[in-house]
RNA sequence: GGAGAGAUGGGUGAGUGGCUUAAACCACAGGUUUGCUAAACCUGCGAAGGAGGUAACUCUUUCCGAGGGUUCGAAUCCCUCUCUCUCCGCCA
């Protein structure tokens, strides 16, 4: 959510922002909409003001067993008043939300201004592309190969983008995940919190995903809905809470399932596990001051990288541009590791720096020098899990159709050298 | 799922229609004094807005789980909902 300050003082500024990620210009709209609700409060604060005074001059009329019929009748007058500058007060309101809450964030100075995917900046890369001497193959060929991923049994329970693995593959999913977490808990210092898979609609709004997105996500009735990362209970869990300075910065982590319409995607990505509905993913998610915020972001990329280092996988990492970026971030870094079997890089993991967007929308404060301030959030994945798997399958192939396990997974994979 | 009891500031907790401008205590912050691993005393201490002023500030509205209603006036009365606790049932 915007502040609203903001944009009275800078429309322009605002109106520029907006047009960089694809939106008209509406300061004025906005502007004037404001304008109007505080016109209408203000002369009704005047009258209830007025109202409270007489209404106290009533009380000690009565107990003086005065007669009080003036006093009603101007009383009367007001409250039809006050009824209905309070309606529109109101509907003002309403309007300015409606509009504030479907505008994307405003994008960092250090955002490179873009509209399409091919416009985002290349960041840093790390490391080398293998050489195979034999042709790699996909990820799914590996796995149905190897008897250990099955997508028509997923499909027959439940349809298309879902997927089964079988033993080893099964086994090999949470070894990574297992490392990914250890790695991030034991020496990044962020501290493992088990979430709630299912989330209220006030949760997925205070991160952006709710009015505007609803499409994208699955709903499960009962005002509950499936996360589509762990990003939205984890950056809500102070939300309308006002922090100790000393609680900052706040790093917790998540390893869960994430649930995903693609409603977007069809006919995107349609063979292999590269685009489910379901899939698994370790977040990251900081709660930060404001003067840190920008540091935090390099610090979260640094472990997400970390964890493609230890498993020796070539990868590159991408700013973002201001039209390819997610609606509540001011800054994003995408990592994209590269498939030798599809010959491309692919994302694997995306760190956001959302500013105080998301602190707004949820209410999320620290207390500092008696002055309640809103906290900076950051997000990032940790890494996405299934993707990874498909990242060690494909650069860790071998020619007789098995996958060498990675140094740092073997203690997750009874030190086994590869994956059957 | 059934029955009962609750929800008041950071915490404990008073408050059944106007004397509450939400008491008191604890915690916290600042200060004074005594003098030493502390105590006593004083002061301050919730949130979000609006209007005025260059400003320190002043005035004002709303908020007692949430949303409606009654009333000149609601923490207090009525309705709906949510959550918590206790007991029973069911259950991994």
């Amino acid at each position: 959510m915007h502040n609203i300050n903001y944009i009275r003082e800078n429309p322009t500024e605002f109106d520029n922002s907006m047009k960089t990620r694809g939106e008209k210009p509406i300061a004025y709209k906005i502007i004037n909409i404001d304008k109007e609700k505080r016109e209408a409060q203000t002369v009704m604060q005047n009258l209830l003001a007025e109202r409270n005074q007489l209404s106290k001059i009533i009380g000690k009329l009565k107990s003086e067993k005065k007669d009080t019929i003036n006093e009603m009748a101007k009383v009367e007058d007001l409250k039809n008043n006050i009824n209905t500058l309070k309606e529109l007060e109101t509907l003002k309101d309403d309007e300015l939300k409606a509009i504030l809450s479907r505008l994307p964030n405003i994008p960092d100075s250090s955002t490179p201004i873009g509209a399409y995917e091919e416009e985002n900046v290349f960041y840093r890369e790390w490391g080398n592309k293998p050489n195979f001497d034999f042709e790699p193959k996909l990820h799914f060929e590996i796995g149905e190969n190897s008897n250990l991923m099955n997508f028509e049994i997923a499909t027959k329970l439940s349809g298309p983008r879902f997927v089964i693995l079988k033993g080893q593959l099964s086994k090999f999913e949470r070894a990574i995940a297992n490392f990914m977490l250890d790695k991030h808990t034991n020496l990044n210092g962020y501290l493992e919190i088990h979430v709630p898979y299912l989330v209220k609609s006030e949760t997925l709004y205070g991160t952006g995903q709710l009015p505007k997105f609803s499409d994208d996500l699955f709903t499960a009735g009962d005002d509950h809905w499936l996360i589509p990362t762990a990003e939205v209970p984890l950056t809500s869990l102070c939300s309308n809470q006002i922090l100790n300075v000393n609680q900052l910065p706040m790093r917790v982590t998540s390893y869960t399932p994430c649930f995903r319409s693609e409603a977007g995607a069809a006919g995107k990505d349609t063979r292999g596990m590269l685009r489910q509905h379901q899939f698994t993913k370790v977040e990251l998610v900081s709660l930060v001051e404001p003067e840190q915020s920008s540091d935090e972001l390099e610090r979260m990329l640094n472990c997400a990288e970390g964890i493609l280092k230890d498993l020796n996988l070539h990868y590159r990492v991408m700013t973002l541009c201001t039209g390819d970026m997610g609606f509540g971030a001011k800054k994003t870094y995408d990592i994209e590791v590269w498939l030798p079997g599809e010959n491309k890089y692919r994302e694997i993991s995306s760190c956001s720096n959302c500013g105080d967007f998301q602190s707004r929308r949820m209410n999320t404060r620290y207390k500092k020098n008696d002055k309640n301030i809103y906290v900076h959030t950051l997000n990032g994945s940790g890494l996405a899990v299934g993707r990874t798997l498909i990242a060690i399958l494909e650069n860790y192939q071998t020619l007789d159709g098995n996958v060498k396990i990675p140094e740092v997974l073997k203690k997750y994979f009874d030190n086994q050298d590869t994956l059957f």
